[in-house]
DNA sequence: GTCTATACACAGATAGAC
DNA sequence: GTCTATCTGTGTATAGAC
């Protein structure tokens, strides 16, 4: 699976997202033109998660999410009825659709070792799509209330168990000879996170999100295949 | 190299710091007597290490913070001239203590391979007893003006530069078997700052430092040393 | 050295014209 | 549906008594 195919099976622009979102909550809207709504609706969350990248979501004030998104403060809020509710709103659009995608597209059938492979390429590339997105639930959601707090936490602990389901598996089929899966999947889980947390730095480097998963599937490979051969363990 | 022998080597408390640091900065401190002084900047900065982890610098007032420090708002301003200074001292500060720390416990003479294993039980040790320094490093310093981000960056590349070094070192000497050196810097320095990123998830599951260190120093030795047995390359 | 009281700017949010 | 003008609270920062 390449990034280029993957990411011409997979429909994942701000505009998109929108969409779905709009059309799942169109009670709550008090725009009811589905074309501006959506349009609006884009353009304040590609303006929000540019401004916190930039400054943070806190430090970003509506005024300059209003000069961002060419919206006026009053028109701001028609869409959303405080600042929080726009973290929250984006933050659930946001997650529904990753958990929606991965889903979709880690596989069934296949071959056990195939379908890690699968797993962590579909992590990175769609964090390679979606990298502003990625980079705000991580920044910006850890600070919240109790309630979303939990939302941001199960979603870490659910992209951390499509990787463990797969480790079990192949365990058990004992294609993987693994001691500790819990903690290879949490490392697992910190090398596929590196790739948006320091997109400067591999972007620098000139590192695409192939080669960065090439390079994690080899080390996670040689872990948890030749595991046997390894050379003795520090004490 | 156990984590109770390291932290008995290693001075860090909060106040240890802040004490280096005042005698550093004496000039550009109001406050003349030691002790006093020392101990108020160990309150401010526990308790914006606290409260940044909580809720965030940004959103922390200094209201708060004067609550939390048990020191009045005025009494605060004679420790710093903005809250931005505040911020850039305790990066200072932090930064300036990880690296001497590093330095000197990264081991010069010793084998190769050992040498590689101790940076890493060092680099998760300290960030270990410092885990609210590493942690507000990480969150709180993306967002600076040039200046300090540039003081950020640098850091960050000189962990790994720690790492990669070691690596060139081992792969010259035919030790180990590496063919990207920078990459493998990069996901061995995302391991180690998992650790203190998701501190709520290992401890909650009830991983030592120790055994987390083991656990990531077997994974790398597993790749770098056996690498030419290790099944195909995924294409 | 430390406090309380206060200045001033800017934040989030809304009202009401168009 | 969208704008401008405005309200009110809270933020950072300082002045001046003790």
């Amino acid at each position: 699976m390449t990034f280029k195919d993957f990411s011409k099976r997979v429909m994942v622009t701000v505009e998109d997202l929108c969409r779905d979102f709009y059309r799942e909550n169109r009670s709550q809207f008090r725009i009811k033109k589905e074309d501006t709504a959506v349009k609006n609706l884009a353009a304040i969350v590609n303006a929000t998660l540019k401004l916190s990248f930039k400054k943070g979501f806190d430090a970003m004030s509506l005024r300059d999410l209003s000069g961002q998104s060419g919206l006026s403060m009053g028109a701001l809020y028609t869409y959303f009825s405080s600042k929080d509710e726009l973290l929250g709103m984006i933050q659930r659009q946001g997650q529904i659709a990753v958990e929606r995608i991965l889903t979709e597209y880690i596989g069934s059938g296949k071959e056990i070792r195939e379908k890690l492979r699968d797993a962590i390429r579909a992590h990175l590339y769609l964090s390679e799509m979606m990298k502003g997105w990625f980079y705000f639930f991580f920044m910006e959601t850890k600070n919240l209330n109790e309630k979303y707090r939990n939302i941001s936490v199960k979603s870490e602990l659910m992209t951390e168990r499509f990787i463990t389901d797969i480790l079990e598996e192949g365990v058990k089929s004992g294609t993987f000879v693994l001691d500790n899966v819990p903690l290879m999947g949490s490392i697992i889980k910190a090398m596929m996170q590196d790739w948006y947390l320091k997109q400067w730095k591999y972007a620098q480097r000139n590192i695409s999100v192939e080669e960065y998963a090439k390079f994690v599937i080899r080390v996670v490979e040689s872990y948890i295949i030749n595991n046997q051969q390894a050379g003795s363990a520090p004490q």
